[in-house]
DNA sequence: CTGAAAGCGCTTACAG
DNA sequence: CTGAAAGCGCTTACAG
């Protein structure tokens, strides 16, 4: 595999290095016939440019970048997506940069900013913990999205989230009008101030509206998969026969619930209802479809790249909410008799 | 946010860069208390490499690259997760390189060979059309996995895959068993010689070795994915209500196809048989949980990275078949009276 | 409109 | 064990 510089390409054109880069970054200073002539000699080498040295030299902070924490994640992924597409308008470039579920996101932020020039970030599914005072200590312009980073004060980071407790609240809400009395929470650690600790406390908040008092151990620590949900309800179901629905805070979870209470030979709806969190595709296809608090893809999308692009052109920053929606499913059902 | 460099932290650690360099990438040539002196400093600063200009000056090929195209495949991804593990054990460190459905593979292994070293690759997912010519052009090893690149006789490229004609006779063999005479197949284009082709040909040698005639309308060309098979199964079973299994080439198509069905009021497997292919975990936690053919991703990962391996120390390109193995599933029963 | 030159942040022989 | 220097492939003022 033959690798051709600009230089070569300089030579076989018979014009100079920076002439090929006039061209190549489609400079209006080069006279057509020019460019005619460097863009034969890189078609006929199909070169390809060094991103390397090219972003060594570009030093100004040019680039957005978008970062998404988890490969897997549907949902996120789904408003990466939308980003990309409502940033098309926008005169600041955008980028995505996926990185591991066990990544730090900070660590990440530096290194785009030293690498790729980007001078701006939105931080999708991040988590604020004590890194995140690296926001801070960085000074340039960030959105958190799905994250409420309102009470975390920035002066340099807006966010972009539904209110999770109220949306968690309205879910359980629906289960109890079904007349259910016994319903346990599959979801994340509930300490804290994030979105798992406030879908929490919205459940909370409906059942003590409600006069039902919580059986602590109804609350399970469960991974976000199919696999976790799956696990968390087999172990659960083996001591908690009496409880007759599930409400979980991701939708992978619920499906995942809903086939371990298959295979213990309890049917959804009828015997057990469960609940998803996210809104995604594949539990609106799943059978039964999986009722769900669907997260505005699209406006978390398009909120999260106005919020930056107000904040790049100095606005301050700002804590948006968007509205939440209730996701018809069946699995959900009267508690049986 | 501050951005150090290398010279930075020599000053700061009263060193040259050389020096600094050296420490950073463990070269046993540095006193202990230089070292110490110097990752002090690195410490202190939050120091991050700029990888721009490691990768311009590193320009022996070393990496091995993984190019998987598709980032929302889920059997892909694990395959290239497996794979990541199985070459930990391997001299050559291999990177994976995402791309999407329609970039060109074959431009992201001149990007990845120019500026990230890569000297060899596997290709994930690709497909076997007139670019592939580019692969012997390059003339560096490479390896395709989950495609057959036998009989295009690349001097520097191996494959790995299951017999796909072989797996889809089973899988019909298995449908046709359970008394289905009238059975629509949902894929890929048919025509050409990929996997594609070859499951078609599959389904079609084993309606020919039970006698049954198939009715060419009954082939449908479907996207895969779970909007692909929900939309033509609808439009499907508008004019084929006599069909009473579906067989698909792929679980998230499978998924798709059921839900529709369930939607038009017939039941999967009661009135209509299912079957998917890949082995998806998201396919065995399904309810009805779909019959899949299952392409074995661990060992189509540790093959893949086996064969590179072998080629980089000036093995033979050779061409592998793993095993598939069909997975049961509550998709497929008797046909209905 | 075009070219010669400096320099982006590293690594790596080459001396010492 | 350590440092000075060249150079990786680009871009971008600066001249002309």
């Amino acid at each position: 595999m033959e690798i051709y510089t600009i230089r070569d390409v300089a030579r076989k054109a018979g014009v100079a290095v920076s002439t090929v880069s006039r061209v190549l970054n489609g400079r209006p200073d080069v006279s057509e016939e020019t460019r005619k002539k460097v863009l034969d000699v890189v078609e006929q080498f199909g070169f390809v440019q060094n991103r390397n040295a090219r972003n060594l030299k570009n030093t100004k902070p040019g680039y957005a970048a978008i970062i998404v924490r988890g490969r897997r994640n549907a949902f996120l992924n789904d408003v990466a997506t939308q980003m990309i597409e409502f940033a098309q308008g926008h005169k600041t470039p955008f980028l995505v940069k996926y990185i591991d579920e066990e990544d730090d996101e900070f660590d990440a932020m530096r290194q785009l900013y030293a690498e790729k020039r980007a001078g701006s970030f939105i931080l999708l599914g991040s988590r604020l913990d004590e890194r995140c005072e690296a926001v801070r200590a960085v000074g340039v312009p960030v959105v958190f999205a799905t994250v409420d980073a309102e009470r975390a004060e920035f002066d340099n980071a807006s966010s972009v989230c539904v209110d999770d407790r109220a949306a968690m609240r309205a879910m359980m809400d629906r289960i109890l009008d079904q007349g259910h009395t016994r319903v346990a929470v599959f979801g994340g650690n509930r300490d804290g101030d994030d979105i798992f600790a406030r879908r929490y406390q919205g459940a909370m908040d409906s059942l003590r509206a409600h006069g039902i008092e919580y059986d602590p151990d109804e609350y399970v620590l469960s991974r976000f998969s199919l696999e976790g949900g799956y696990e968390s309800a087999v172990r659960f179901f083996e001591k908690h026969q009496d409880v007759t629905a599930v409400m979980t805070m991701s939708d992978m979870m619920a499906m995942g619930v809903t086939r371990a209470l298959r295979d213990m030979g309890l049917r959804v709806p009828e015997d057990v209802s469960v609940s998803g969190f996210d809104g995604t595709v594949m539990a609106r296809y799943y059978v039964p479809s999986i009722a769900s608090v669907r997260q505005p893809v699209e406006e978390i999308a398009r909120k999260s790249v106005e919020l930056l692009c107000d904040m790049l052109e100095g606005g301050e920053a700002r804590h948006v909410k968007v509205d939440y929606s209730l996701v018809e499913g069946e699995s959900i059902a009267q508690v049986r008799a």
